[in-house]
DNA sequence: GCAAATATTTTAGTTATACTAAAATTTGTA
DNA sequence: TACAAATTTTAGTATAACTAAAATATTTGC
């Protein structure tokens, strides 16, 4: 059982959600450019490190193709991902962090190696399902919930639905949300849909009437 | 704010803890080979890193003399120290680990860089005074109980005492303290010792009586 | 179908961390 | 004061992660 570094570990989060963008049951081959550009580093770094990955059995790589997850890689940037999550419910719902401030503290407990450690917080967690943004956590089986969820843009004038998650977990967004009252669990309806800036019209909770820009729209996910 | 990487981290705790020993209250010098041997290394890494510590002002280093932490350094330590035993309450308490199988999970936690998650953490425990293992858990200001707790191999023949802590935290050591009833709490009477080998027999909860080697003896805190 | 543009890999190197053997130095002690 | 022990310095290793520039492969536009 090989254990990756903190680097190695986040590249292969990385890959894994590049491979699912766009088409959400889909597997795309994910390109060295792309990578490059989501750890912030050059090409040629990306390079090298594919091949580690490669050497470590963790990816389908054929030089100048992209790459896949194998089955192994995907299992890996899985559980990464489950423990971010399962970190995030523990940071909100046992120590009273908000949302907005936990992706960082997250971002370390997720390398802490241990399955045991796992497994036990998601059970004294409940088996949670979604962390405190919405996203789904994986359970040890790396399954987890898939939702259509869909861009509150993309809701039609009269539409109702539920905020069910957010893209951007940037705390300035965050912060803005919770100002606004939309927060995951909100309910809205779309009164209006402005033409001339694609800003969108709502009414959080049978209540309050308050607009949106089109960014704002375009990072909150929205299910019914 | 410099943030010391792990090495470095535990490179004070091992120094905070050599300086702290046999005399408790007092303070010692810490000589290069001291810190080898405890850290595992060679004298020659270790000159090197006193180096790097002394630069960043976390040790008074004079040359072929040996180390002390400076105010600095220790409330360095003291926060490492601090972290690593309330995950271990954590661990014990809230996930239902036993206190043979925390240490080495907690050797990773207590790296992981926010106060707000030791203030959140240690609020959420309950301000614990003592880890699993007897140990006193640094406050914010650093501060800990300080009880004057003696090896159970001093102990002379009919004296009573409280189990409060143990010097080894090995699984292999504390697996076997589970099963002669020896954690902490349990409430002891010295009623022979032998002198061939100077083990001792004792009497465990005012019932079962058992004979323990001076190994054991010599590993064991008592208090009163 | 081919040239140019773009993407990717390789090469050769950098920086940082941590470690070490062997040589040089300092210190304590006999 | 000489010698042994402790310590530091020197010079070097190994690994991880990154990069500029050159080389190579692929894609795209015509
Ligand atoms: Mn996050
Ligand atoms: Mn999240
Ligand atoms: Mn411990
Ligand atoms: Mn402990």
């Amino acid at each position: 059982m090989q254990t990756l570094s903190f680097t190695e570990e986040n590249y292969m989060k990385i890959i894994y959600r590049a491979s699912k963008l766009s088409s959400p049951g889909k597997t795309k081959e994910v390109t060295t450019n792309e990578i490059a550009e989501l750890t912030d580093t050059k090409p040629a770094s990306v390079s090298d490190m594919l091949k580690k990955l490669a050497a470590k059995g963790l990816i389908n790589y054929v030089k100048y193709q992209g790459v896949t997850l194998t089955t192994d890689g995907e299992a890996k940037a899985l559980l990464v991902i489950r423990k971010h999550r399962l970190w995030e419910v523990f940071l909100v719902d046992k120590l009273n962090f908000s949302w907005d401030e936990v992706h960082d503290i997250a971002e370390q407990l997720e390398h802490v190696q241990s399955d045991e450690l796992v497994r036990r917080l998601d059970q004294f967690l409940g088996f949670p399902e979604y962390d405190p943004h919405g996203d789904p956590i994986p359970n040890e089986k790396g399954e987890m919930n898939s939702k259509k969820k869909v861009y509150l843009i993309n809701m039609k004038i009269g539409d109702k639905c539920d905020v069910v998650g957010v893209k951007d977990t940037s705390p300035l967004f965050l912060k803005y949300l919770d100002k606004i009252g939309l927060t995951i669990g909100a309910y809205i309806e779309i009164t209006d849909k402005i033409e001339f800036d694609q800003s969108l019209e709502i009414k959080v909770n049978n209540g309050r009437t308050i607009i949106i820009s089109k960014e704002i729209a375009n990072n909150i996910y929205t299910l019914d």
